[in-house]
DNA sequence: TGTCAACTTTACACCGTGTCAAGTAAACTG
DNA sequence: CAGTTTACTTGACACGGTGTAAAGTTGACA
C-alpha cells in the first residue's frame, strides 16, 4: 500500500480513502483492467464463430491473449487466498466467467458432434477449464520460456487433441 | 509458527531452535514426507517400466498419487515465493525433479518411436511437465470435485493424446 | 464568507516473524 | 558427587505491513 501510494503520489492515507483494504484495491483494478482491455468485446469474438472448433480456437486466444494482461494482479490476489475470503470470492468469480466460456465452448463442439465421445460436457469443460488456467499459462511462458504466439497455439492444438474426436 | 509450537507442545522460541526460520521448517518437512513416503521409491517404479507407454502411465500415476501428500506444503511454499527466495528455490528445485521425470518419460516415448511426429522433445516435456502440476490437480480434484482415481485416469489419458503419434 | 471535499501529517493498535537474554531442569561426565 | 552441557522455558522487544483515528491544511464551490 505504502508503494502504491507514493507512486500515486498521494499519501498512505488517502490511499485508504479510496479503497478500505488491500483486498478491495485489488479487485477495484481488476474491474478496472477489465473495463479499459474490454474483456468483454474479446470474449464476444469467441462467442461469434460458427463452427465448434473456430469457437473453441477463438475463445483460447482471446481468453489466452487476455492473461499476460492480468498476470500481476492475478498473482496478487491468488496469494490472498488464504486469509481474506473477499479477495478469494473475487477471484473465484473471475475464474468461474472463464468457466462459463469453457462450458460454451464444449457445448459447441458438442452440437456440432465433434466432442470425443468419450467425454462429457462436464468433464470436457473441467479439462478445458484447467488447460487455460493463469497458472498453466505461467509454467508455460515464464518458467519454459515459451513466446505467447506459442502458447497460444501449443494450447489451441492441445485442447482439440484433448476434446475433438479423431477425424 | 505459533500454532505448529503449539500443537508440538513446546514453546515458540523452542520452535525457532530446531528451525531458524518457517522457511527452513517448511523444507524440512518437504524432506521428510520424502523420506516417510518413499517418493524415490515410487519413482523408480516408473523407471523401470519397459515400453515408453508404460513409462509414462507408471510416471503419471506415481507423482499424481503423490501430489495429494504433499499439497498442504505445496500451497504454503508457493505462498512464500515472493519474499523468501530460499523457499521459492526448494519449490523450484522440487519441480525441476518433477520435470527430470517428464523429460525421461518422454524420452522413452521419443526412443519407442511413438512420440507425436510434430512436437520436440522439450515441447513435449514442457507440456507434460504442465499437465502434472500441483495447480492442475488442485484444480480439477478440489474446484472441480473429480477424485483422485478419476485425476490420474485423465490426466494419463490427456497425456497419452497429447504426446503420442495417433495409432 | 462559510462550508465541504480531498488530502495531509502524526500517531497508534494488531499481527506475524524473528532476535535476545536470563533462568530452569534433567542428563551426561569426570 | 559437582560441574557442565543440552534442551527447553519465560518474557521482552524490533520490524514490517495492514488498518484505524484524529486533527490540521488547502482549494473549490455556493
Amino acid at each position: 500500500m505504502t508503494d502504491i501510494a507514493k507512486a500515486a503520489g498521494i499519501s498512505r492515507q488517502a490511499l485508504y480513502l479510496h479503497f478500505p483494504t488491500r483486498a478491495e484495491l485489488l479487485i477495484a483494478t481488476t474491474r478496472h483492467i477489465d473495463s479499459v482491455k474490454d474483456v468483454d468485446a474479446r470474449l464476444a469474438d469467441s462467442r461469434a464463430a460458427n463452427t465448434g472448433r473456430d469457437r473453441l480456437a477463438s475463445f483460447i486466444v482471446a481468453w489466452g491473449g487476455y492473461i499476460p494482461e492480468i498476470h500481476g494482479l492475478s498473482v496478487a490476489l491468488r496469494n490472498m487466498r488464504d486469509g481474506d475470503a473477499e479477495a478469494a470470492a473475487a477471484w473465484d468469480d473471475r475464474m468461474q466467467a472463464v468457466r462459463q466460456g469453457c462450458v460454451s465452448a464444449v457445448a459447441a463442439l458438442a452440437a456440432d458432434k465433434i466432442l470425443r465421445p468419450d467425454l462429457n460436457e462436464k468433464v470436457a469443460s473441467d479439462l478445458l477449464w484447467t488447460l487455460v488456467s493463469v497458472e498453466n499459462w505461467e509454467r508455460l511462458v515464464r518458467d519454459c520460456g515459451w513466446s505467447q504466439a506459442e502458447y497460444e497455439s501449443h494450447i489451441r492444438w492441445l485442447a482439440e487433441a484433448a476434446l475433438m474426436a479423431k477425424d
